[in-house]
RNA sequence: GCUGGUGUAGCCCAACUGGGAGAGGCGAUCGGCUUAAAACCGAUACAGUGGGGGUUCGAAUCCCUCCACCAGCACCA
């Protein structure tokens, strides 16, 4: 997703000239490949070449009256993508240097300044944008790159933008493959040099808003002199505090600007009244480098200590929800670079590992009139469209309109779908509520919030305590624990669960933090304990208790905590350590595999679990009900998997 | 439009990465306890894996295709 964002695309410069003038235009693609097939040029309206080239010519009051047109529309993403592609001739004539050829320089409003050069070759025959583009103002389209069928520029109904033969591709044409051949034209456009391009690797990444008119940021450390110019702030009058009597007013702009105290200063340079700045920068700057202060946040000499630094940094697993992917991410990774090459810290990543966790979601209801609305102002149709989750579900209570529609998102503020955790906290617990939080669903996905299955946690945690209270008694004591050398198969069983529980509930939970499958594990080792008729070995049962209270610890620590003490155990359980499991213990005596014929499921066998594949078979066709079903039929071919199943594949 | 994710029981979700469709939980039903209800205890039922096609002895899992939902990106040359 950051390849993605920081947009990094490997092509070209080329190198472009002005016909009329000599000017050099150059200009970045990514398709060196089509460079024969440029029939124009566009370049963004605030391109410094636009107001030099038409200044003076018959056609610079048409010109510019376009181009004020185009930069007038606003900047957003959402704009441009709006945004009607529309342009102007300017009159003048771009040489491709590959061949030599003339095509004319339009100005257009989809070329952007902030991107590559801010000109782009237009190449209608191989680009969705420029044929578009070439159709409205009836610009010539020339094919250079052709599938086995065959072009016709002139029937062509959208640009080809697949693999095909180049032609008419001067030192290129025959190349069968233009794909394949952008590397040699980077190549070759590298060894020619200076009149035609050079490879180039181009990155978009976007504004990140360092200078934005609001309140909350830090404060930009520049004074305006009218005499000076722009100043710095000394380092002893750092940091630049925000200034704490604005007035917030709607709709007057930036609340700084309106703080005499803040704006009026002395120029540090003349001493003279002058201004401060009052944009300021986006919080991004900050949490680009805190998990660094955070290692010396006492420390009021620098920013952090390198030595400290080295101790404690890089964060072994960073958490945090998939909005930070694209920006504060990428961010932080580009602060601890250049952090890297000032010598400050001694690594380029901040973040080892990464982990993003789903969003907790919750149906919203939408209406027409009065926007977003609350559940309780919700009349439903009936019983079901109170839990659609899309389409409209019934009226609004406010104005009455029938059509209010739900729609499944982010529980946030202003969708008015959120949840008050307070009163579950106040009835289960905050373990109870974490347990159950974490045991609805992998924390990876979106999650859609349910109060109904709190009861099952409840249950959980109140069971386990029962449990707990009632059988403390009959535990080892703590420093007796032998586990005696002969077990019935009862306690062996149970111990080999116990077991089985640490080694698979250690690999849900190291294995993308599954917390959902490590509790069913643990459900599962309780279920069985309650299972239990007789009274259960005084060691296995100590250590099967003490197992599964360690296991939930990191779930439910305050619970986990007071079932420790009532264990007996007088350290915290958080100094006991991760269980570990005994893998002989775990181990399976006997397995029971599946019979298949014909793939499907006959009978069952027991066997040990590293029963040969001989032995497998040979077994599988003495039971009564495989024979049964293979009667009178010839035994094609018999599959053994051994330790999982075993196939006779059969005829007749 | 592009990219990624998801789709399994009434609901939330498992399934050792190609091998018995069900681990855990919610809800439901029945029974026990109770004067009764809740709680608690015990038991039971419910899907053939979004649709279609393919590969295979065998597909929830792999391939193709279509559908639905969620998320991110979107004139980037």
């Amino acid at each position: 997703m950051q390849e993605e964002w920081i947009g990094k695309s490997r092509g070209a410069t080329v190198n472009f000239k002005v016909k009329e003038t000599g000017d050099d235009v150059p200009v970045f693609t990514t398709r060196p490949d089509t460079l024969w097939g440029v029939t124009y040029m566009s370049i963004a309206p605030e391109h410094p070449l636009v107001e030099k080239l038409v200044k003076g010519t018959p056609r610079e009051a048409e010109v510019m009256a376009a181009v004020k047109k185009m930069r007038a529309g606003g900047t957003s993403e959402k704009e441009l993508a709006e945004r009607e592609k529309e342009g102007v001739f300017t009159g003048f004539h771009v040489v491709n240097p590959v061949n030599g050829e003339e095509a004319p320089l339009w100005v257009a409003n989809f070329a952007l300044m902030t991107y590559g050069t801010g000109a782009v070759m237009s190449v209608p025959a191989h680009d969705q944008r420029d044929f578009e583009f070439a159709k409205k103002y009836d610009l010539p389209i020339k094919a250079v790159i052709f599938p086995e069928g065959g072009l016709d520029e002139k029937e062509m109904a959208k640009a080809y933008v697949d693999k095909g033969e180049m032609k008419n591709s001067g030192p290129f044409t025959g190349e069968n493959d233009n794909f394949g051949a952008i590397e040699k034209i980077i190549d070759w456009l590298d060894r020619e040099g200076k009149g035609k391009g050079k490879g180039t690797v181009n990155y978009r990444l976007r504004d990140w808003l360092l200078s934005r008119q609001r309140y909350w940021g830090a404060p930009i450390p520049v004074i305006y002199c009218d005499d000076c110019g722009v100043v710095p702030v000394p380092e002893k009058d750092l940091p630049v505090l925000l200034p704490t009597d604005v007035e917030f007013k709607e709709g007057h702009g930036n609340p700084l600007a309106s703080s005499e105290s803040f704006v009026n200063c002395k120029c540090p340079k003349c001493g003279k009244d002058a201004k401060r700045e009052t944009d300021t920068m986006d919080t991004f700057v900050d949490s680009s480098w805190y998990f660094l202060r955070y290692c010396d946040s006492k420390n009021d000499e620098k920013c952090f200590d390198p030595e400290i630094i080295k101790k404690l940094m890089p964060v072994d697993q960073y958490i945090g929800g998939i909005e930070h992917a694209t920006m504060h991410l990428i961010y932080a990774r580009f602060y601890t670079m250049v952090l890297h090459d000032l010598g400050l810290v001694d690594f380029t990543e901040p973040f080892e590992r990464l982990f993003c966790q789903g969003m907790v979601c919750k149906t919203a209801y939408f209406c027409e009139k009065c926007k977003w609305l609350p559940e309780t102002e919700v009349e439903f149709a009936d019983a079901e469209a109170q839990n659609k989750t899309q389409g409209k579900v019934g009226k609004c209570k406010k104005c009455g309109k029938d059509g209010v529609t739900a729609e499944m998102t982010k529980i946030s503020k202003s969708k008015l779908n959120i949840v008050d955790p307070d009163a579950m906290f106040d009835k289960y617990g905050t373990d109870c509520v974490r347990l159950y939080m974490l045991s609805d669903a992998p924390p990876d996905r979106m999650q859609i919030w349910a109060e109904d299955g709190i009861n099952g946690a409840w249950r959980t945690l109140n069971r386990l305590w029962t449990m707990i209270v009632e059988k403390a008694g009959s535990c080892a004591p703590v420093d007796e624990a032998m586990m005696p050398t002969q077990l019935n198969s009862k306690n062996r069983d149970l111990r080999r669960k116990t077991h089985q529980c640490i080694q698979r509930v250690t690999e849900s939970i190291e294995g993308g933090f599954q917390f959902n499958t490590a509790i069913a594990r643990c459900n599962e080792l309780l279920n069985m304990i309650r299972a239990f008729k007789k009274p259960i070995n005084p060691a296995v049962l100590r250590e099967v208790l003490e197992t599964v209270v360690r296991i939930v610890s990191p779930i439910v620590p305050h619970f986990a905590e007071e079932c420790w003490e009532r264990l007996g155990r007088t350290e915290s359980i958080f100094t006991a350590g991760w269980p570990e499991a005994d893998a002989a213990v775990a181990a399976e005596e006997a397995i029971e595999i599946p019979v298949q014929v014909n793939g499907k499921l006959r009978s069952r066998i027991k066997v040990k679990p590293d029963e040969s594949e001989s032995s497998l078979r040979d077994t599988a066709l003495a039971d009564e009900k495989v024979k049964a079903s293979i009667e009178g039929k010839e035994i094609v071919k018999v599959i053994v998997v051994p330790g999982r199943m075993v196939n006779i594949a059969a005829k007749g």
